[in-house]
RNA sequence: GCCGGGGUGGUGGAACUGGCAGACACGCAGGACUUAAAAUCCUGUUCCCGCUUGCGGGAGUGCGGGUUCGAUCCCCGCCCCCGGCACCA
């Protein structure tokens, strides 16, 4: 018998399945499509991570398994490789990106192929490539045309340490989520891409995938729409108007103060609304709000601190007098940076009424009836009750009376309802070399001017160094011969924009590339688009939910909207997959020591291996820890496995040798388990399908036919294990071109079945049934028992339930 | 605080969404083979109690209630963990 030897099988059909295209995703091609991605790979310097391997693992799985049900899948793979780490790598190696990328993404592939994944590698694409970035910044020139790309100089979010501009998804509590330096924020001038006009449709869209409603609403929640009711108050004495918004009108009769954030324009110094008396103080703690960075002022254990500014406003729905505080717990670029203080029906309002003394008045009875002075804070809420003390909202619950003032408010010309949202334009220009250059020129005539579409790509230059400087220009500024230009309009002297573009905006874009990945008149051919998309499923990671799914989703729809790509979304269904954590459930990293690497361990143990304990590791969405003692345990069973099917495929049995049916029924068991579970992607118990099948079949006679429907339905878990048995059975072609096999359900209704007998809802028994058997017959074999006789011990049964084939029950 | 997802043996995790809780695997214990070890194979393995073994009894899916013949699953009230958002008014 042929041992089994990973290093000699793995190679060998790998090699064959290169050699025969077997994976090549074929356009327009008669059987139905299907579009299966998952994330294509930052390729950093480290190389794969087993973290990739596990779920391209998985995802491998699925699209093998939909070929061998008929599918024309694609599926296929490249490198988003733009961005930070091969920059910083190329600055501290001194080496051009160009040649790290190169030398990364020949890893990355050598990897991926050596675990033997079924990706179409003709369509493989390389978002630094200038034919593949050509059409990033068509797209660019498109959302300019279009009017949704422009420049601000606006305050924008800084690294310090990568010296790059960030967008506010890619600060984490006020730390660049790359490098965890602190943001500081710096005014620059900025392309931005105009992602709020979009915003209402990311967030109603969303209705039409099927995406787990996890991410669903992390997306609704960054999008952040709210409908908001301004109010306009007078204040005292100024002739001025103070708008406040708030989104909880009905506690408008609770107002006791008004607090105001300290960069609101009625403190400006010049225009004096602030009485004499009370400047130096408001100044002072203006001055001071503003030294501190938006982390401290937005710590919550911080103390609330204010100071009054000696106006008063009026409340216009009773005309009380109220103080005007200045604070800087509100922020200018939350609603109108002003709000009402209700501190009978809001946290913070109480804390800050507490601290200076400030009344408290009740407006809402909640829950807990109580209808007194609200002395705690537990006792402020505002989700629910009725409304009291409220003149015109007296006795409506909290919904009617919102409602009911907010009508009242505009239709007396008091307020006006604004939908706000908590998602800002996309901060699109990056101050770094490594990126795709912004394809805009600046001429003193014509102002900025695209670069038309006919001199695309603007490529990349050659530089010295790819430092970026301290003044916030990208390197690119420094190489004259490349800035210094002609306008494309009046053919005078311009210069180049020197920004390039974030990290992102390969990625927005890359799975239309697949289905046409060498054209270059378009960025996809219409009919293939039209073939291909939408992405029938999409897996990917967490912290991509609101920034690459959110940023292509949008992408998508612009692109729809001009006619370039069909469908309204991009891809039809999302999950995410969990991580794979070191052993001990930390994170894998250098530092830890605690990195797996892929290639010693397919070295190890071979490919199949490795792919059918990452299999076995949970389910797909959870996260899950390496262990090095589980994976043994495949390892035996990969190995007993392979002893058990090739002893049998060298005795070569013919079906009338085998009297015995029982390895036929577990055989169809088996294809009937992975069949349904497959595409349900619960691969773990797929495999422990697997390991049960063995476990019950390994000593009962085998037929040539059996065998061979157990090579074919193993073929998406162990792809090359699953060639070699193929071959030892005498199959013609791939086992991958194979088509799945029929469960033969007849097979699977066997003669009897044995069922539990409880009573009281205890188990005392089973008996051995046929399926199809009345309940009267149930109910006699049921009282024959000897243990159902000695529990009932004489008493009445008051009721007998039969639930068919699976449970008989009595009541006593 | 709000939103989303969870809590099952020593461990990773099963249980067709109301029908035998703990599949499969890891680990552990005992045994076989071996001079010995590794490897491999066999047996056992939720906990507690009783018994001579075959066996019998009880408890048990974060906690407390409820619905039901029957609840890991449904309902009510809590506790804890993970992820997202957040002085968002």
């Amino acid at each position: 018998m042929k041992e089994y030897d990973h290093k000699q099988i793995d190679p060998k059909w790998q090699n064959e399945w290169e050699h025969s295209n077997l994976y090549r995703a074929v356009d327009f091609a008669d059987k139905p499509k299907k579009y299966i991605l998952v994330e294509f790979p930052y390729a950093s310097g480290d190389g794969v991570h087993i973290g990739h391997c596990r779920t391209y693992s998985m995802i491998d799985v699925l699209a093998r398994f939909e070929r061998m049900q008929g599918y024309n899948v694609l599926f296929p793979m490249g490198w988003d490789a733009f961005g930070l780490p091969t920059e910083n790598y190329a600055i501290k190696h001194k080496i051009n990106p160009k040649v790290v990328t190169k030398q990364n993404t020949d890893n990355f592939r050598r990897q991926l192929k050596m675990m033997g994944y079924s990706f179409d590698w003709s369509r493989e694409i390389d978002t630094t490539e200038p034919s593949y970035y050509k059409w990033t910044q068509w797209i660019f020139l498109k959302f300019l045309e279009n009017g949704l790309a422009y420049k601000e100089k606006a305050p924008i979010n800084w690294c310090p340490k990568c010296k790059v501009g960030l967008a506010n998804e890619e600060v984490v509590n006020g730390r660049h989520e790359r490098c965890g330096s602190e943001v500081e924020m710096k005014e620059l001038s900025q392309w931005m891409l105009k992602i709020t006009a979009y915003a209402d449709r990311l967030a109603d869209e969303l209705d039409e995938v099927d995406y787990p409603e996890s991410i669903k609403a992390a997306q609704r929640n960054w999008i952040g729409r709210k409908t908001w009711i301004d109010i306009s108050f007078d204040v005292e004495g100024t002739g001025q108007k103070l708008v406040v918004s708030t989104t909880q009108p009905e506690t408008i009769y609770g107002v006791t103060f008004i607090v105001v954030a300290p960069e609101h324009p009625i403190f400006d110094e010049d225009k004096k609304f602030v009485p004499e008396e009370y400047r130096d103080t408001v100044l002072a703690y203006k001055k001071e709000a503003q030294g501190k960075t938006p982390e401290e002022r937005a710590d919550e254990k911080m103390k609330k601190t204010g100071v009054f500014t000696g106006l008063y406003a009026i409340n216009p729905v009773n005309g009380e007098r109220v103080q005007i505080w200045m604070t800087d717990f509100v922020l200018m670029t939350v609603g109108t940076g002003a709000v009402m203080g209700v501190p009978g029906h809001d946290k913070r309002d109480f804390q800050f009424a507490t601290q200076y003394k400030l009344p408290v008045a009740r407006v809402i009875v909640g829950p807990d009836g109580k209808t007194g002075e609200i002395n705690k804070i537990s006792e402020v809420q505002h989700d629910a009750g009725t409304v009291v003390n409220s003149d015109i909202l007296d006795g409506l619950s909290v919904d009617e009376a919102s409602e009911k003032i907010m009508d009242h408010l505009v239709e007396n010309g008091i307020g006006h309802a604004e939908v706000r949202y908590n998602i800002h334009d996309w901060i699109f220009s990056r101050q770094h070399y490594w990126g795709e250059p912004i394809p805009v020129v600046f001429c003193e005539k014509c102002g900025t001017v695209p670069v038309p579409e006919k001199d695309l790509p603007v490529v990349l230059p050659d530089v010295e160094s790819y430092e970026p400087t301290e003044t916030g220009e990208s390197p690119l500024a420094a190489i004259d011969e490349w800035v210094n230009t002609t306008c494309p309009t009046c053919g005078g002297t311009a210069k180049r924009e020197t920004d390039t573009m974030p990290n992102w905006a390969g990625s927005s874009w890359y799975f239309y590339r697949f289905c046409d990945p060498d054209n270059d008149t378009a960025i996809a051919d219409p009919e293939k688009l039209n073939y291909w998309m939408p992405v029938d499923f999409y897996d990917g990671g967490a912290e991509h939910v609101t920034l690459h799914l959110l940023y292509s989703r949008f992408w998508h729809k612009f692109l729809n909207d001009i006619g370039v790509v069909p469908g309204k979304e991009p891809y039809r269904a999302r999950r995410n997959h969990g991580m794979l954590l070191g052993e001990g459930g930390t994170k894998m990293s250098k530092s830890l020591g605690n990195v797996i690497n892929p290639d010693d361990l397919v070295e190890k143990f071979g490919a199949d291996v490795v792919r059918l304990y990452l299999l076995f590791t949970g389910p797909h969405e959870g996260t899950v820890e390496w262990s090095d003692r589980a994976i043994q345990g495949v390892n035996r069973f990969v190995r007993k496995f392979w002893k058990f099917f090739m002893e049998n495929a060298n005795a070569k049995k013919k079906t009338d040798d085998v009297s015995e049916l029982g390895v036929e029924i577990a055989v169809n068991r088996l294809i009937r388990q992975l069949t349904d579970e497959l595409p349900q992607r619960k691969f773990n118990t797929s495999v422990a399908a697997l390991m049960e099948f063995y476990n019950d079949a390994h000593e009962k006679p085998v037929t040539i036919e059996n065998l061979q429907k157990i090579a074919v339905a193993i073929a998406p878990m162990v792809p090359h294990v699953a060639e070699e048995f193929w071959s030892a059975v005498g199959g013609n072609g791939s086992v991958h071109a194979q088509p799945w096999p029929e469960v033969d359900e007849k097979l699977l209704q066997q003669e009897s079945v044995v069922i539990p007998v409880q009573i009281n809802g205890k188990v005392r028994g089973k008996v051995n049934i046929s399926p199809d058997a009345s309940e009267d017959t149930v109910r006699a074999a049921v009282m024959a028992l000897d243990s159902v006789q000695r529990c009932l011990d004489g008493q009445d049964v008051k009721k007998f339930i039969y639930v068919p084939g699976k449970i008989a029950t009595l009541v006593v």
